[in-house]
DNA sequence: CAAATTAGGGTAATCGTTTTCCCATTGACT
DNA sequence: AGTCAATGGGAAAACGATTACCCTAATTTG
């Protein structure tokens, strides 16, 4: 491989010239730069990325951790950070980490050695103090949907109890009275929020839900389907279906749709996260929006204000509260 | 950021001791090894691997560019290449470049600025000479569905056409003959390869396809109802409709639902990819398997072996052709 | 016309690791 | 006792680029 030295050599020039040639910077006449130029032409010198980004030290990317990009609510969140970054210049690497502890660690810790100046992380499996560990390495962290004591000025979170409260206010005006929900069998804290949510608004009103009117499967197309078998195999009647999220919402729409029981006037069904899934889905699916551009943009920016040790802008929000996007899934009920 | 200097002289022992004790190295013994690494713990020390890979010209991570993370087919590509890497530790950063020359080019930089060992890139826009320069530059480079003379042997590519005359060969058998086709309007050679298959197969039986039947739109939901509109608007009457990819069938098929057309009693639709949307739409989407997962893994693992310099293993298939997948959304025309 | 500025370019330090020599000590074997 | 090898460890030279600092000559300014 040819290096600057060779380059210099060759040219009779100073590394620096030729340094100053490759960077286009000042402090060298026409003449001697277009000379300087022809030589590494001739040469084919490729200038070193290693030993540049070593020497310069200047890091202009930012890390992204997932727990799985196949999901498109991982995939639109990761979408629109890299989005931002990239009308600022910064180059995005988006990593998984799968919800598995080691491998989130490990991610993170690769995220550090290749010295990323900030970091977006959606990590629900890592300790609180692990990450506040972490934060301490990288002024740049921050979390989105997840708030730890201690770091809530680098978080970005959802409402999730509020979302499902809402969720079921709504039905609940609709008319229904007879609820199932399914719920992410993941041991994570949403899914337990979001179910909260719904048993505290249904108490509110007085409604039961049942144990058995409740279903957990993994939050993905199959589970859905899966849980709401389950459901009425077991004897569950219901006309409004809850769910933990659009990709189950569909699972469940899909089956009961196969099943011959009509949507939505057989079941009413509502998802979460408002995700592609949701608006391709017939019948469409109503569903709580999670504002995640808005969320991700919000991380992005507080991020790369903490890592350049800019005081964040005040006005960036941090808690979010979703909403309900009403579309052909759910019909009242009289 | 602490540095191998700072240990050594925190441990009172050389820096090439330290080295030692990182690289798990002979000539350092146990007490002494015990006790540098504890100062390593305390210190936080982590390798700075820009400056490791600069002297070892040794690499430790695989980076993945793809046109656009949102879409579910990219999506599924990253994820099987990382499901690979991971299963030998190795870490991947995906990074997309949005179908752009300036943005891909400058995400490759970023990647081999960042030492990747290997990469795989799915890029549609770069010219073969550039891909070529880079290729030198990174040894472990490997080009996903496309093929550029002279760098063969880094190249896993599909069969586009063939997968058209397939989908066409089908709908004939089930006797239609009526081909509307939507297709693609990005300017890659991908939508052009597809069209040429339909209209191949299409002269071989005799049918035509006039230029009114073929309509062009964004690869996208929106896009495949939008061009269905199109043609529907223009008068064009069909009993198959062949799509660019599944997104674009999902869309259509929509669209048509939505205005009262039966699927596939009125219209047959066939899409390609086969990703998520094919099999959760309703009715389920007949179309042409991408054999993605096969294809991931053959360009990660002979970009991991030429990244170290070894042999290809030989049996590793670098083409690939589409199988039909039969679902619901094509029917027999008697 | 002297002083000040500027343009052009060279010298050498520097970045954080790895690695090649080189040196000391110790113990085993003739 | 003298030789040899093995073991543990340090000093310093790389690696390839950037850049702070210095110098000279030419040009401008007062």
């Amino acid at each position: 491989m040819v290096t600057i030295k060779d380059i210099a050599k060759a040219a009779n020039v100073s590394q620096a010239t030729v340094s100053r040639v490759i960077n286009n910077g000042p402090k060298v006449g026409p003449a001697k730069r277009a000379f300087v130029q022809r030589i590494m032409d001739e040469l084919g010198y490729r200038p070193n990325l290693a030993a540049r980004a070593f020497v310069t030290n200047k890091f202009t990317s930012l890390g992204v951790l997932v727990p799985e990009i196949l999901d498109p609510f991982m995939a639109t969140f990761a979408h629109h950070i890299e989005k931002l970054c990239q009308s600022i210049g910064l180059q995005t690497f988006i990593t998984s980490g799968h919800n598995d502890v080691i491998k989130e660690k490990l991610a993170i810790e690769n995220l550090l050695d290749h010295r990323v100046s900030a970091m977006v992380l959606h990590s629900k499996v890592i300790s609180d103090e692990d990450l506040l560990k972490y934060s301490e390495l990288c002024p740049g962290l921050v979390l989105i949907n997840r708030l730890v004591p201690g770091l809530e000025d680098r978080c970005v979170w959802l409402d999730n109890r509020m979302g499902s409260e809402l969720v079921v206010e709504y039905l609940f005006s609709m008319g229904h009275r007879k609820f199932a929900y399914i719920n992410s069998d993941f041991d994570i804290d949403d899914p337990q929020l979001r179910l909260e949510g719904v048993k505290s608004c249904l108490t509110r009103h007085n409604v039961k839900l049942p144990d058995s009117a409740i279903a957990y499967a993994p939050p993905f197309h199959e589970g859905g389907a899966q849980a709401v078998e389950s459901l009425i195999a077991g004897g569950t009647k219901f006309t409004a279906l809850v769910t933990y999220n659009d990709a189950m919402a569909v699972g469940a729409m899909n089956f009961m749709l196969d099943q011959g029981i009509h949507i939505p006037r057989d079941v009413s069904v509502v998802g979460f996260d408002d995700v592609v899934y949701a608006r391709d889905a017939r019948p469409q699916l109503t569903t709580m929006r999670y504002p995640i551009s808005m969320m991700a943009q919000a991380a992005a920016s507080i991020a790369i204000q903490s890592a350049q040790q800019q005081t964040i802008d005040p006005t960036i929000q941090r808690k979010y509260t979703p909403s309900l996007i009403r579309r052909q899934s759910v019909i009242e009920r009289m």
